[in-house]
DNA sequence: ACTCTTGTATCAATGTATGGTACATGATTG
DNA sequence: CAATCATGTACCATACATTGATACAAGAGT
């Protein structure tokens, strides 16, 4: 079963999108992760509606932090993506009339939701700003080294 | 995503299976399961192999524990399943060059990492008997009641 | 007007887990 | 020893969700 990595992906461009001014084009944060603009829009779609980012259209249009990144936690981010699935274990039937297969299910969901609990306490106090490099803490460079520089000289010319 | 459970559908034919001394058959276990049998073996497989049941073929045959519930731990039967994937979230590239994306991804890691241990050791510390409802813990009824008693009555005459 | 970019609908491709069948092998019974 | 029963395992079919991809309407800027 394939992870669902939207969660990392997102976090990685929101980190990039901290290190420029301008607005961010799907097309070239589609590139940072590696998949296309539609997919990244859509992924994006959480993020604006939880009014963490945003998005212009047309001429000098794209993508913008909407707040800094200290303000932002992790736990935010996943709640903005929809709280997606993090177990890959669970119960086969949440409704059983077997005494023992109602218990078993029982003890695990409630040790399942402990450990998701204490996870999402652990990700509501890390803020984005903690996820960034030190070395990188103000200058933007390398990855979007390609891509992200590419639009520089337009706008410095 | 669909979630693995092959933890439940285990510990929940286990604890059966410890309600009586005769061995059931991976056709009677499966309906507990509400599978096939072939999936039941394929599933018990580990377990066997780790050496928490035994099986035995031809007439009379079929599952067995090895042990008593008391010496099984949560966390042994989830290593003999072979440690299935505990997260549904990752990170979509292990190795990666660019900065941002690694920080993210390590220290994403990390947080999992340190939920899966926390996890895994609660799980080592649940044994078998501590899963089976506490009104059942001698005698057998229910779930079973209709496939499981049916070989009784022949062992009886 | 023209170009750019988002927002979103829709469909295809992909990958994975599960279901299911088949059959060889070993055990038991009479 | 033949018949039967049950496992062990290989193999293919099915189902399903996620992701990828395309298309296009609509908004924003020049």
């Amino acid at each position: 079963m394939n992870k669902d990595t939207r969660l990392s992906d997102v976090l990685h461009v929101l980190l990039h999108m901290a290190q420029v001014e301008e607005p961010l084009t799907s097309e070239v944060l589609a590139k940072s992760m590696r998949t296309n603009p539609a997919v990244l829009r859509r992924t994006m779609a959480g993020l604006r509606r939880a009014g963490h980012v945003k998005s212009g259209r047309g001429h000098g249009g794209g993508w913008q932090l909407a707040r800094p990144l200290e303000e932002i936690t992790l736990l935010a981010v996943y709640e903005a993506l929809d709280r997606p699935t993090l177990f890959a274990i669970g119960s086969r039937s949440r409704h059983s009339d077997c005494s023992v297969e109602k218990t078993v299910n029982a003890t695990l969901a409630d040790t399942m939701l402990r450990a998701e609990n204490l996870l999402l306490e652990r990700f509501g106090q890390v803020t984005l700003d903690q996820l960034m490099p030190s070395q990188l803490k103000a200058m933007s460079e390398e990855c979007g080294s390609a891509t992200l520089a590419e639009r520089s000289p337009k706008e410095a010319s």
